[in-house]
RNA sequence: GCACCCGUAGCUCAGUGGAUUAGAGCAUCUGUCUUCGGAACAGAGGGCCGUAGGUUCGAAUCCUUCCGGGUGUACCA
């Protein structure tokens, strides 16, 4: 439509114009242009004027139910009932059809346990995914940790104090639940990270234990005491992560360790010093930054030989691309890697400049808790992911009776509220707000959605596909016409806030709707019965881009 | 110091490439209501969109100043 709009303005006034076309309020009309306002200074006439010329070319070339004037020069467009069935019945508009995507995010630590940021960031990393794989996208989605590093190094070294001395055998003793063992793993890391702050001698051991932990890779040593107490409890982290994802009901993907990244990393870097783009500086290999572009200089390889957290980045990128061959890579970390990323992808870039533009850095705010209070004794100072999900969870439970929904709301919950926020800024985490049935949230969509399709049910299940418009209809069928643009909105700028924003709007705009109209009894029921089913499934098909289990019954 | 991000209702946040009267949820107050599932609907109050300028027919939105908050600034990740 904008762009036959813009074939009548350039018929009419020669001119070249980008048509926008909004969505105004529903009293002005379906569709909205300024256009007449922003050729008023090119041609040079009053914008009304233009306005009502326009207008009458429009009216007459495409057969709309109204076109009209307003304002200072608006053209509001009226559709037809048809019109608006035809935009309610269109499928979204793929945004990257048959473009290799990798998604890199969640990237927990291995020997760690996960945190609410962890949390907030892999549950929008796979909404992501889910909006990028319906808009046509061939998606791959990848994380990408530490299981080599001073971290890990602590960890053993409180495994050892803990076991008396290297014996693999006393693994056997913990318990097999991967939550469980992830717990121990981290409790053997606060020992050993105290440890290291207190005790010198301690301090030492672990640096030497971290080159050791290098050295079970290198010369890929799987029968050492010490090393079987290493690969046993790394795949004791890889399954929790595993059970993690499966509990929050998201698809797991390809971890990609800094064990094998840092060799891949370091052979490019050590290619590209030889080319001139590193430079070496007091001993350290380091990627020179430009002050023009405002990027810092940061090092690639330590002064003693290690790789830097730089380096592995490169070795993921270059992994990435070799296994996926990747259009566009996209990941997401916190907002304090921001100027950091940047300078790797700059150096990236540098090193491959068939790189350039291909990667985007999305970044996420921190996890506030807006009832800290309450919330800190559960919680301790970093909040653990699974510690949130239990919360909500019991919260879930005193509220919802049926007790084989309790997990689909819990998660419904969890997930809306991350999905409803645009990225990059904190976010308050109200568990009171979250679990919350009523206002903006996934429970109340949920039960939106229940609540037609006890309707439906009740009815008798033979339902007519929707195929006119009364007059009471209007504002419903014109909000479900809105889903396949929003969906493109939201896909092509990668902010699913729009689709929570939209799916919000329309059950509000069906509760409208249903309050003053009986649906089951009136003798329009098989009509009415076709405009719940097409709001139902236009619901539950936008949940499930959140990744949000619609149920049937509540 | 320099750079980046952010300041919209009491609170939490939307606001597409500039646009008709700046919106929503929560909270507060008032109605509807013997309910096709009320976890609802209707309505009210509450805003110089941080400040001061600029561009424009028109600015929450673009540019500049200042104020306030956050983050980053070479051998951590």
């Amino acid at each position: 439509m904008e762009q036959k709009i813009a074939q009548l303005v350039f018929d009419e006034f020669g001119q070249q114009v980008e048509v926008a076309l909004t969505r105004p309020d529903a009293e002005f009309g379906d569709y909205a242009t300024n256009v007449a306002l922003q050729l008023a200074g090119k041609v040079g006439k009053a914008p009304r004027e233009i306005a009502e010329q326009l207008a009458s070319k429009i009216r007459d070339t495409d057969g709309f139910a109204d076109v009209t004037v307003a304002g200072p020069g608006f053209i509001n467009i009226h559709l037809e009932p048809q019109q608006l069935l035809e935009l309610v019945k269109s499928e979204p508009t793929p945004q990257y059809p048959g473009q290799v995507i990798v998604l890199e995010y969640s990237c927990p630590n291995a020997f760690k346990e996960l945190h609410t940021g962890h949390l907030y960031q892999t549950v929008f990393g796979d909404i992501l995914s889910r909006l990028l794989l319906v808009s046509g996208a061939k998606l791959q989605r990848t994380s990408f940790g530490g299981d080599v590093g001073l971290h890990v190094a602590k960890c053993l070294y409180g495994m050892v104090q803990n076991f008396g001395g290297e014996y693999p055998e006393k693994l056997e003793t913990i318990d097999t639940d991967p939550f469980e063992r992830a717990r121990w793993i981290s409790e053997r890391y606060v020992e050993g990270a105290s440890a290291y702050e207190d005790n010198p001698d301690a301090k030492a051991t672990i640096d030497e234990l971290n080159k050791t932990i290098y050295g079970f890779h290198d010369s890929d040593d799987h029968e050492s005491p010490l090393a079987k107490i290493y690969w046993e409890t790394r795949q004791w982290s890889f399954d929790y992560f595993d059970a993690f994802y499966k509990l929050i009901d998201v698809d797991s993907m390809p971890y990609y360790p800094e064990s094998a990244t840092a060799p891949t990393g370091l052979k490019v870097v050590k290619e590209q010093l030889a080319l001139g783009k590193l430079k070496e500086s007091e001993g350290a290999i380091v990627f020179e930054g430009d002050e023009d572009k405002h990027l810092h200089t940061r090092v690639f390889i330590t002064s003693k030989g290690l790789p830097t957290y730089e380096t592995k980045d490169i070795g993921v990128i270059w992994q990435e691309r070799e296994d996926y061959h990747f259009d566009h890579r996209y990941l997401i970390t916190g907002n304090d890697q921001r100027e950091y990323m940047r300078v790797v992808f700059a150096a990236a870039e540098t090193f491959d400049p068939s790189l350039s533009g291909t990667m985007t850095h999305l970044t996420n705010g921190t996890v506030r808790f807006a009832d800290g209070k309450k919330m800190s004794s559960r919680l301790g100072n970093v909040a653990r992911a699974i510690d949130v999900v239990d919360i909500v969870r019991e919260k879930v439970a005193e509220i919802v009776e049926d007790k084989s929904i309790i997990e689909d709301v819990t998660l419904g919950a969890i997930k809306y509220v991350f999905a409803k926020y645009k990225l990059g800024g904190d976010i308050a985490f109200d568990i009171e707000e979250t679990v919350s049935l009523q206002g903006n949230s996934g429970p109340y969509l949920q039960y939106a959605h229940a609540r037609a399709r006890r309707i439906l049910e009740k009815a008798g299940g033979v339902v007519v596909s929707l195929d006119e418009v009364r007059d009471e209809d209007r504002l419903l069928v014109r909000k479900l016409g809105e889903y396949s643009e929003t969906i493109e909105l939201a896909a092509k700028n990668l902010e699913p806030h729009h689709i929570c924003n939209y799916l919000f709007e329309l059950a509000q705009e069906f509760n409208r709707y249903y309050e003053k109209n009986q649906v089951i009894g009136n003798e329009h029921e098989q009509h009415r019965l076709g405009l719940v089913a097409t709001y139902a499934d236009t619901l539950r098909a936008g949940l499930m881009i959140l990744g949000i289990a619609a149920p049937d019954k509540m």
